[in-house]
DNA sequence: TATTATCCTATAGATTTAATAGGTTATACA
DNA sequence: TGTATAACCTATTAAATCTATAGGATAATA
């Protein structure tokens, strides 16, 4: 399952892409466009923001914008920030490695080559969409 | 992330299709060879039983079996039984479908037209593989 | 009738997720 | 300089899910 976090922050973000000015946007905003509990896409947007995808400023007139060009942002970045690790078993990620507890050799079993398999094939979504794509499948 | 319930269940099922001998195999075996809680792997054959992949005996000389042959058990029948659905979000699920709360359009949200790819690259996957491909990748 | 091994329900413990609380800091502007 | 604004930050709670175990019931074998 997707996280919502995930879920908010990628609605979030596409929000931002899709503005056509580049004054900052307030996270109040955000959230009441896109039915998001504000005090959770606060902290989703930090998090974003300490990742350096986002920028902020403070005060009146303040808010979040986008740091890059949308289609600068490859989903690979922003779902490994988001939801963590693109693999469903660690001992296929490419950024989160870890070797399973049971499993004497990973080569000899039938979950890792299935599941290298899995990540192969969502590895080819995320590495060739970009947040600017986001954009373009949302509106056609 | 892939649930130890379907990690264990996709090795127990493996290690039956790579048997050669068509005797029932007892879940003490499978436990020890694939470094299972017997217990807990108990309940996850119970639920492939109940769902139709096994057969069982009960009493001295009983155990697990397979009903139908491993090329005829593609990986997404026993995905959806074991890890639920194969999408990541409710809304793009094929066997499992719900509609957002937030959300007034599906055909505009970003994450669900994203989660749309995502989901038919691991169709494409599952669709195209079977228990007795599994075995395959095990042997190298 | 004793032994074996599955069947079945309930529940406990651990982890993760989702959301909230409550205040702090920086900025704009009057 | 003071007030309003909006992001910043940490901690905590509430809910859900996952993992595992307990403890006996049932059926088959010999």
């Amino acid at each position: 399952m997707l996280s919502k976090k995930t879920k908010y922050g990628l609605k979030a973000l596409t929000y931002l892409a899709s503005q056509d000015k580049q004054s900052p946007i307030q996270i109040a905003e955000i959230a009441k466009h896109e039915n998001i509990s504000q005090k959770f896409l606060e902290s989703i947007l930090l998090t974003l923001r300490r990742n350096g995808f986002l920028g902020s400023k403070k005060g009146k007139g303040g808010g979040y914008y986008l740091i890059k060009e949308p289609k600068d942002i490859p989903m690979t970045a922003i779902m490994r920030i988001l939801e963590g690790p693109i693999a469903m078993v660690p001992c296929v990620s490419l950024n989160f490695y870890e070797k399973c507890d049971d499993c004497p050799d990973e080569n000899l079993c039938s979950v890792h080559n299935l599941m290298l398999k899995i990540r192969d094939s969502a590895l080819s979504v995320y590495r060739n969409t970009t947040l600017e794509d986001l954009i373009q499948m949302q509106t056609g």
